[in-house]
RNA sequence: GGUGAGGUGGGUGAGUGGCUGAAACCAGCAGUUUGCUAAACUGCCGUACGGGAAACUGUACCGGGGGUUCGAAUCCCCCCCUCACCGCCA
């Protein structure tokens, strides 16, 4: 969430890009001061207060001490008779701290200055392409299809064991898989990035801390036996490491990775868009994340993307890079671009990796901060994207090179297979 | 699952009703001194929210929430978490 100190004193500049999300940013954040307005007169009053009760009560130890027993007393009931007066006082302020906070909630983060202005997918800028997108034969086919025909995946064995959304890989697709990981984690630890094996369930704290929570909670398999939510990505362990830490600015950045299984309900979405691997309820994902200095955040996002157009560039599939526009962005992002590649046997493009500046929207709400010097404790920044997402890979992997022979795998993935076909 | 112990500032760790926002030590910052990377000494050194141009100052916080009291880190109740041992188990 955005800082209510930030919004005081940069109010027109925040309404101003929070429009870019095509929302009523003015209300929102005038009624935010509002609330603030209340809230310090409150405690003003309220500290006033209690100043002088704890004035009165200091005096009566005193006076005891001194065996003044008589005038003790009498200050000892003035300050009993402020009690309730008090309780009042603290139980306003506390709700208006409530009241401000759920209000702040509400509000998504303020879009970066590049951001374009736009209301949903076709508003999005490209950035930049690459590669080739192939040209098939009239017979060629989809991924699903060519999972049958080689034997590669049993959608069906998932169903029976669990549910849609949850497929089973075989033989040399699930080998290929292994190799995938160990490629893309080899790429991110030669970039600096460390290598971390989280856990797959995290606690609600680390819920609210990256923002999963408490709107999206819909969107988490939870369990309630025990309060765990399953990760819906590895950002969410990989960022609460750092929760309610005070970092040395000589420290930063922070760049970590994992791989993990990702679990996402995806409640509300069906239809064409989940056919094979298009969208599913477990994934698997590598990712990477920056803590960073709030100076350097735009540079390492600049620097992150290249970092995966370059694992992309590397698996010789076409992709472009998309900055999403305000009305394409999540609620977190300061600024996000997309990387989506060219499934050739679909005929359309899949979203791949997100890799996002969220500024210190995330590092507000789980107190991430770091301190230079002699100076007060400030926000870090954060950052994740992720290199990458598997499914989608897999599927525009297998549609793209389809030879009469089998899928014919790109050379960086033979090493780490051990073999150049899947068929 | 059973039993026991414990949760205090960046870390270790004292503190059982007012003189404690909290000893001491370590780490950190600033300085002094000695013939080098080093040591010794001195001072400073928690966070948040208010007020103030600033110096400074008010309030809150000793796992979380309630209670007793004029006054709570300290006493009482509930909850959460951690650790140890036993049981079970990869």
């Amino acid at each position: 969430m955005l800082q209510i100190q930030f919004i005081r004193e940069h109010t027109a500049e925040v309404i101003e890009r929070l429009k870019k999300r095509n929302i009523d940013a003015e209300t929102l954040i005038n009624k935010a001061i509002e609330i603030d307005d209340m809230r310090k007169k409150a405690q003003y009053e309220c500290d006033a207060l209690l100043a002088e009760s704890n004035q009165l009560s200091r005096t009566v130890g005193e006076l005891m001490k001194a065996g003044n027993k008589a005038e003790a007393e009498a200050i000892r009931s003035r300050s009993a008779a402020m009690k309730d007066e008090i309780k009042n006082l603290e139980e306003k302020v506390k709700q208006l701290e409530a009241e401000l906070q759920q209000h702040l909630y509400q509000i998504p983060n303020a879009p970066y200055h590049l951001v374009p202005v736009g209301h949903g997918a076709e508003d999005n800028l490209e950035i930049r392409k690459g590669g080739t997108i192939p040209s098939l034969p009239e017979n060629a086919l989809p991924h699903w299809d060519l999972a049958t025909k080689y034997n590669l995946i049993d959608f069906e064995l998932g169903v029976k064991i669990t549910g849609a959304g949850f497929p089973v890989y075989k033989g040399k697709m699930a080998r290929l898989q292994r190799a995938l990981v160990n490629f893309l984690l080899d790429q991110n630890t030669q970039a600096g990035y460390t290598e971390y094996v989280p856990p797959l369930v995290v606690n609600e704290a680390s819920g609210y801390g990256t923002g999963q929570l408490p709107d999206k909670e819909g969107q988490m398999y939870f369990i309630g036996e025990d309060n765990l939510y399953l990760i819906p990505t590895s950002e969410v362990p990989l960022t609460n490491f750092f929760r309610d830490e005070i970092l040395k600015a000589e420290d930063l950045p922070i760049k970590l990775t994992a791989f993990t299984p990702c679990f996402r309900r995806e409640a509300g979405s069906y239809g064409k868009d989940v056919r094979g691997l298009n969208r599913l309820h477990q994934f698997d994902k590598v990712e990477i994340v920056q803590i960073a200095h709030p100076d350097k955040s735009y540079q390492i996002l600049e620097e992150m993307v290249m970092h995966v157009e370059g694992i992309i560039q590397q698996l010789g599939l076409p992709y472009r890079i998309l900055r999403l526009c305000g009305g394409d962005m999540g609620f977190a992002s300061a600024m996000t671009y997309d990387f989506e590649v060219y499934s050739a046997a679909q005929k359309r493009w899949l979203e791949v990796s997100s890799v996002s500046n969220f500024e210190s929207f995330q590092a507000n709400r789980m107190k991430l901060r770091f301190k230079e010097g002699i100076e007060k404790p400030r926000l870090a920044h954060t950052l994740n994207g992720s290199s990458l997402a598997f499914p989608r890979i897999l599927a525009a992997l297998m549609e793209n090179n389809q030879t009469s022979d089998g899928i014919l795998l790109p050379p960086v993935l033979q090493q780490y297979c051990g073999f150049e076909y899947l068929n």
